[in-house]
DNA sequence: ACCTGAACACCGTTCAAGT
DNA sequence: ACCTGAACACCGTTCAAGT
């Protein structure tokens, strides 16, 4: 009988953990759902989930990140993609379809309200975003650099525009459960056009 | 003895309360602020506290609409005021204002999460959105009208746009303790005048 | 070493009783 | 008609006891 009788246990059982509370999450929203539910669809007692999680503050802070990090995933495609305006649109889309639907909704806000009062879910976050904006700034620069965006607005600052104006459009469209996601994307793709002006 | 001692005194204690839900929740934030708390500062019980609000989001909600409101009157300004970017730049500047600081940054991120489990001050936040849009828009317009900005843009849809980075700004600004709220406003600034390329 | 689950602390809300 | 404040219900967290 080795002395520690499984090393990953720890990592299974937060996954496991996290799983459960992702679940609950999606069915009552952060603040509703409560522990005692979490440890029913884990199948372990709160005891138990303290052992792995401090708070349930902390889970929820493990879970927001999770989540961002999905959203954000289509900013990979934004390097190998040369039609700036098609990255950027794609990222919009995943970003919406994140946090769409009634369940979902309120998880984007939920993150920020969070962050508020947990200084290390808001670093995270921050840390996070600087990554995001410094893609989406890299894009325009190699978009600007080959004449096809015009040059007048600093990288830099309409990265910081671009994502600002994606994280109001995506809290207004996820509370007030607003047209079909195509027609938020257009949108928000007309709105990089008028930024960027790229000439293709 | 008239029948009713005094009919103004639902008003005066709504606003009582009001008030001192406003300091506590300046000083704790909307979460950790209790019934109790407020009730000790009101000199009222809980049980004549809940003769005039349904709930502590009830609360909640009758502040974070006045809270907006305040951020939102220097649209009142756009209107008389001709120099479309000042006009923005005003409006920017009260937002951040109003949800500048540690006590208040949280209240920015509250109200959104608090809207999306409460229907009512959902459709509210909708309709102060929509009206400050369409005081953005109409100004908009009336510059492309002058030939002051061009025109490629539709009014609504920058209205919009300008709306949604300042909120996901506010919200950066807010939880991340940025910079001074001159330099933000500046960027804010520089955003409007990328996208609305007014020719004065 | 890991887990259970009863117990604790806290807080939003209600309600029987007062004036 | 309006108010009080004790009581209730609920839920995050802890901890003594088990294996």
């Amino acid at each position: 009988m080795p002395r520690h009788a499984d090393p990953a246990l720890p990592q299974r059982r937060r996954s496991q953990i996290l799983e459960a509370a992702r679940a609950c999450f999606r069915e009552r929203g952060f603040r509703d759902a409560t522990i005692e539910e979490i440890c029913a669809e884990a199948r372990i007692s709160p005891g138990a989930l303290y052992r792995y999680f401090d708070s349930k503050a902390d889970i929820v802070a493990a879970i927001a990140l999770d989540a961002r990090a999905e959203a954000e995933a289509a900013l990979d495609r934004l390097s190998s993609e040369d039609r700036l305006l098609d990255g950027l649109a794609e990222m919009a889309r995943a970003f919406f379809e994140a946090f769409d639907g009634d369940s979902d909704a309120a998880l984007l806000s939920d993150i920020w309200a969070e962050a508020a009062r947990d200084p290390v879910l808001a670093k995270a976050l921050r840390a996070r975003d600087r990554i995001a904006a410094g893609r989406v700034a890299a894009a325009i620069e190699r978009a600007q650099a080959a004449g096809a965006a015009y040059p007048a607005f600093a990288p830099a600052d309409a990265a910081e525009a671009l994502l600002a104006a994606l994280e109001g459009l995506a809290l207004r469209r996820a509370l007030w459960a607003e047209a079909d996601i195509g027609d938020a994307v257009r949108r928000y793709r007309a709105l990089a056009l008028h930024i960027l002006k790229p000439k293709r």
